[in-house]
DNA sequence: CTAATGGCTCTAGTCACTAGAGGTTCAAGA
DNA sequence: TCTTGAACCTCTAGTGACTAGAGCCATTAG
């Protein structure tokens, strides 16, 4: 049995988060010892690796409540688990693509100054100027 | 004179987000007409246009009034306008080289799966067990 | 037994907006 | 001039995923 605090330290959750998931319904409600803490088993333990690990990869909560919710299915079909995977990555894939432009502009942007001082600033004046940029690097 | 409509469709800013603007001190406060309405002029485009690209290219709303009042100042010195942009530079990098491991290991985990169905789904084991992954996508 | 640590609930704050209610003003056509 | 409909106004509350703090209670080590 761990206490709240011991299963922060082996998920690498904070405390109020493990609150957090419970209250919105993520984690079900922890059984509790006499003293009204929350006392939990192997299987919190496992629940809250899962969110963790789909939190490291990207996933928001709403996604991983559903995926949670197929892992309890008898005989899951995987299609489900794995189209909300493929979306997640096809998000992923889109943000690099459009911080790739972002970094771009920037650099071209941030190379216009070498910090000395006097005149009207090229960074500033950049920045204002989107005309300027090369690509449409957003709306 | 624009109206704040106009302005908006102007600069792409949505209506509710200029008057947040205004709201939080970035904006000046809009000057009014005879029945209340915002009212601007040549300066509230181009204030709102910078804006807009800094946003744009991801700036966050604080560094943004950083920077419009760096603008203001006379011989205003480009070494924190370059300092603000570098940074956001190096951040945009950071998060690309992140999401980029995350690309990687999602690939892995949506491979796994080919949408058939049947026993245990590879995609939620994969999703739920940190250890399979071949690299540290995070923390 | 006491002190320190850890736990409890509740409220409010973060960022950058977005949505909605309920009312007022403007601009164009009849 | 009147009317209608769009655009405008303020205010409050909600979003996602937490984080911080107040004020109190439980557990545990010495």
């Amino acid at each position: 049995m761990f206490s709240i605090g011991a299963l922060s330290k082996a998920t690498g959750v904070k405390v109020p988060t493990i609150r957090y998931y419970e209250e919105i319904g993520l984690l079900p409600p922890a059984g509790r010892n006499a003293g009204n803490q929350r006392r939990y088993g192997q299987e919190g333990l496992e629940a809250l690796g899962f969110i963790k690990h789909a939190r490291d990869l990207g996933f928001a909560l709403e996604d991983i409540k559903v995926l949670m919710d197929l892992d309890g299915e008898l005989g899951t079909d995987c299609a489900e688990a794995n189209r909300i995977a493929c979306a997640q990555l096809d998000q992923v894939r889109a943000r690099i693509a459009r911080l790739e432009q972002l970094a771009t502009e920037l650099e071209r942007i941030a190379h216009l100054c070498d910090g000395g001082n006097g005149g009207q600033c090229k960074v500033l004046t950049a920045l204002g100027d989107h005309s300027q940029c090369a690509a449409d690097h957003g709306s």
